[in-house]
DNA sequence: CGGAAAATCAACAAAAATCAACAAAATTTA
DNA sequence: TAAATTTTGTTGATTTTTGTTGATTTTCCG
């Protein structure tokens, strides 16, 4: 019944859901045909509310989040969608990861739902249902209890599921990283997480946008538990050299 | 599945699926035939519904961005949108309910998110994510493998964890209505799970739009377990006559 | 409130994709 | 091997889509 319309009708749907709210102007040049095409494919797509049209802009009805969250996924968006991007280059059809929570994972998770036959298991709520309904996905979710302001789970249940699993690959976050304390983070229960995740792959991925390199510790933070040799950091600018002795076992990808 | 009818079906759909969509024309190219020669291959593939045409192009309905379950979001949408509002309107901020999954569901909650306090135990991970990021919302999911095309889940913790609540609500929905058999649904596993949800719960509401209202029961389906005297029914269209035994000890509530 | 800028819409010509029909090639069958 | 059948490629007519132009509407800002 909903079938696309247009040959560019997946892509559009893509792009604003990934972008939250493009320009007519902008996706157009972006995708190289004219705003009258677009327009042409978008009046279907928002008669049917698979996205919809103001004036000046298309935006996203599926990116239906909340005060906390929704204003963290649009800090900063463009270095998050690069480096969701440069993560997803990584991982190949068919392989299996455990994800954190965290604005920066949120976007990973929606460019993942390109890949096929992922097996994933995740704490958060958002990532397993927006992976959860790729055809041909095995998407757990740990835990039982969701926090409620980013509908991750850190239960007992959340960890027994985590430390079940074996995977390829460990996806990430921080809140902040710092030249000697490494990557840090507010909270022990996702400290914790992050061991937990850690230890059952083979290869950590830490994704990290260029606000993040901050030389001060404004506010209480947590060690996340250090990387391993030839783990992987993705981030979207080169580190100040103050960093360079703390990454220096790391794989490091600049995403642009 | 079903049989190919030329050598070139099975590498066609393997090729539309993996690369999302291709045009007539880069497929013959790739292959080296015609491209006359693909579009009859395809024809019979569309009208089965293994891939579909649009002009330009061919898309894979394996796509991630229509999955079924998405598409089914926008069948009948306003119905579904007005059965919500009234839903809303039954429960009050600081109740407790239980939610099932399918398509009206997640309309529900959506628009549940104005509701304040609640404390929600839902098998849907979609469900669970929306709702979980409301601040001050207490959110359980309940299972943990989900189910690839809807996100929901049915293992023995989903159970677990469902029977152990103790609720105001019950949410469910049906995907067909018969006269004489009742509320009807495909899968044992979802029957099961209206029948652990409804237990826990001191009253049901039951959600389905007039589309549902067929006198014909076209496909196997299996029947929901009986409503209670006094439960709810919320609906768009007054029921068919054929309907009123069938109905009689429900308060029927009327959305439009 | 008025005027400028931006965005949208309507219509048309050019381009691209599709379809239908027939001939050539390949395959099967006798 | 030859005839019959199916599949494939080519051609030209038909349909659909696309970009352009200019008119209309909406938003913005003084």
């Amino acid at each position: 019944m909903t079938q696309p319309t247009s040959k560019y009708s997946e892509e559009i749907l893509r792009r604003v859901d990934m972008m939250g709210t493009v320009s007519v102007q902008e996706l157009s040049q972006i995708m190289g045909v004219s705003d009258q095409t677009i327009r042409r494919v978008t009046r279907p797509l928002a008669e049917r509310g698979a996205l919809s049209k103001v004036h000046g802009a298309l935006v996203s009805t599926k990116s239906a989040l909340d005060p906390p969250f929704l204003s963290r996924m649009s800090l900063n968006r463009e270095a998050k969608v690069a480096i969701a991007h440069a993560v997803v280059e990584i991982v190949q059809d068919g392989d299996s990861l455990t994800i954190d929570t965290g604005s920066t994972s949120a976007f990973i998770a929606q460019m993942l739902r390109k890949r096929r036959k992922l097996t994933v298991v995740t704490n958060s709520a958002f990532v397993a249902s927006t992976l959860a309904m790729i055809p041909g996905n095995n998407v757990s979710m740990a835990g039982t209890q969701l926090r409620d302001h980013d509908g991750a789970s850190f239960d007992r249940s959340a960890f027994q599921v985590v430390e079940r699993a074996q995977v390829d690959y460990c996806v990430l976050s921080a809140s902040m990283v710092h030249p000697e304390s490494g990557f840090l983070i507010h909270e022990q229960c996702e400290v914790d997480m992050a061991f937990a995740m850690m230890n059952c792959a083979s290869l950590s991925i830490m994704a990290v946008d260029a606000s993040k390199f901050q030389t001060q510790a404004r506010k209480p933070a947590l060690r996340q538990p250090k990387l391993n040799k030839g783990d992987i950091l993705v981030t979207n600018v080169t580190p100040p050299d103050a960093f360079r002795h703390m990454l220096a076992e790391l794989e490091i990808q600049i995403a642009d």
